[in-house]
DNA sequence: ACTCATGTACGAAGATCTTCGTTGACACAA
DNA sequence: TTGTGTCAACGAAGATCTTCGTACATGAGT
C-alpha cells in the first residue's frame, strides 16, 4: 500500500518536518504556533495517525518522541503531481505545465531554471520519440 | 467568496461536464456508470451541492434541470495548481514543473509544446525582471 | 514522598465527504 | 382514474478530517 496522499494539516506538518529535519511534537507544534494559535495536542493527533498512515516514522526510544518525514519532500511532490495530473489533466503534464506557467508569478530567474531543465531533458537519458529537428 | 476546491468525486462530475457540455442527472450518471457501478441519487446528490457551492449552475426552467460547469476546465486547473503551489511548492512554479517533467510520461511532442510556451512568455505582457529569492 | 512541568494516549465533537434509500411530485398511458 | 416510470428533494449512515479536552505516565526538583 502506497503512502496516502497528506491532506491540508498533514502537509502543513510535513512540511515543517522537511524543514527542520526530524523533530518533536513540541518542536512542530512551536513552527505551526507563529502561523496559527492551535493547540499542542492538534499536532500530536495529526503526528500520531500520520504515523499509523505511514507518512511518518517515529523514534519512540526517548520518552520525547521524535518524527521523521517518511519520503522526502521531493517525493511527495511528484505523488502530489502525478495525483493531480491524473484526477484533472488527463495525465497530459504539458497541459499541467502550461497551466503552471499560465498560473503564475514566475520570475525570470524561474524562466531561466526551466528552460535549463528542458534543454537538460532533450538530451540524454530519454530515448523517447525523440523526433526533433526542426 | 472563490470557488472551494472541488473534491476527488466532484471533480468526476466536472469532468464528464466539459466533456459532453451542460448535462442532465441522468447523462452523467451514465457515464460515470461505465467507470463504475453508482446509484443515480449518488450523482444526483452530489451535483445538488456542487449547485450550493457554485461549482455547477443548475437550468431549472424544465423539469429535468440542466447542470452547467461554472468553470472551465482550465480555470478549475488553474485553481488546483495555485492550490498546489501555494500547499506544497512553497510557491515556486519552477519547482513544480520540475516535478512534473520528472514525473512522467512526457512525449517529445509536449515536450517542444512546453517549449513554445516558454518561447511566447518570454516576450510580451510579461514583466521580465521580478527576481525572487530563495 | 510530593509537586510541577512535560510528555503521550485516548476519546469525542463538529465539519465535510461519499453514498444511497425513501419519499413525494409529475407526466403519460391504459 | 389509476397505475407506471422518471425526476428532484431530503435525510441519514459511515468514513475521514480537524481540533481539542482530559487522563495518565514520568522525570526533576524540593
Amino acid at each position: 500500500m502506497p503512502t496516502p496522499r497528506p491532506t491540508d494539516a498533514e502537509l502543513t506538518i510535513l512540511r515543517v518536518l522537511w524543514e527542520r529535519g526530524p523533530s518533536t511534537v513540541r518542536q512542530v507544534h512551536d513552527v505551526l504556533l507563529r502561523e496559527r494559535p492551535t493547540a499542542y495536542t492538534t499536532a500530536l493527533k495529526l503526528l500520531q495517525i500520520m504515523t499509523e498512515k505511514g507518512l511518518v516514522r517515529r523514534d519512540e526510544r526517548d520518552r520525547t518522541h521524535v518524527y521523521h518525514p517518511r519520503l522526502t519532500e521531493q517525493q511527495t511532490q511528484q505523488q502530489l503531481i502525478r495525483d493531480l495530473l491524473d484526477r484533472a489533466f488527463g495525465g497530459s503534464s504539458s497541459k499541467l505545465v502550461m497551466q503552471a506557467l499560465a498560473a503564475d508569478r514566475a520570475s525570470a530567474e524561474e524562466l531561466r531554471e526551466i528552460r535549463k531543465l528542458l534543454d537538460a531533458r532533450k538530451g540524454p537519458g530519454r530515448r523517447e520519440e525523440d523526433d526533433e529537428r526542426d
